[in-house]
DNA sequence: TTTTCAACCTACCCTTTTAATATGTTGAAA
DNA sequence: TTTCAACATATTAAAAGGGTAGGTTGAAAA
């Protein structure tokens, strides 16, 4: 299940790939548009800026705008940074400790085969597709 | 991201398949073999039992089996049930009440498409393929 | 018929995560 | 040098996740 603040990342990055034509667009304006919290919104950019999703300039004129055109970011790319991981089970996610049984485990192919079809739609997906 | 209540009940839907050969096969015999708590598994077998995945008889010689072949069992079918949901966002959950911005939301497609990729894949795998 | 046994039921508890709010600080540009 | 908006740091309320405890029912074996 994505989160909200996944959902709320998605969102913003559509926002910005629409209304911001290369200019930085401010924070208030976006939570404006969309409906949502100043303030919860500002959590979510601060996870974008330090992805590098992102680039916030500050003071008079600032704001944030991309980083790089629609068509090079993924669903993935969006979703994984804001979620923390996509995997569908904690042995793997990356930089998990090797789990000592998972020769034998009858359950790993299941999730190793689900995290492959959610993680290959969501790179197949770019903002471009959809704005 | 699938929960403990989830993966336990896979677990223990594989176990009973492999060890009870059509007899009752006790909780805490199952909870041994897994190393689950007897009483938190306890709470599984409930939701398993309710969702008619397992039948359960009390008393002496009782236990939990199967209600129906192994190959009748897919991942959704366990999953859905013990987790609730698989729908990646709340609007898409069957019951939700229609969302008003359904027209415009430039988010749907994307948590469609990704609930399509996710629920096709659970079907496509029986507890037979596991075993 | 009575005893045994194991599923069934109800309630509670603790920790973590989620979603949000409030207040103050920094730094770039006008 | 003043303005302004991103950046930083705490705090908090509610929900979810994971687990525990004790008592009740009913089927089968003794």
């Amino acid at each position: 299940m994505i989160s909200t603040r996944g959902r709320y990342a998605l969102r913003v990055m559509i926002d910005i790939a629409e209304n911001g034509n290369g200019n930085y667009i401010r924070l208030d304006e976006i939570a404006m548009r969309q409906g949502i919290s100043e303030k919860y919104l500002e959590s979510i950019l601060v996870i974008l800026t330090r992805g590098n999703l992102l680039i916030g300039l500050r003071g008079k004129g600032g704001g944030y705008k991309l980083t790089k055109a629609p068509e090079k970011y993924t669903m993935k790319d969006i979703l994984s940074l804001t979620e923390g991981s996509l995997a569908p089970v904690a042995c793997l996610k990356d930089g998990a400790e090797s789990c000592v049984k998972k020769n034998i485990c009858k359950t790993l192919p299941v999730w190793q085969g689900l995290n492959k079809v959610i993680t290959d739609y969501l790179e197949s997906v770019t903002l471009a597709d959809i704005i």
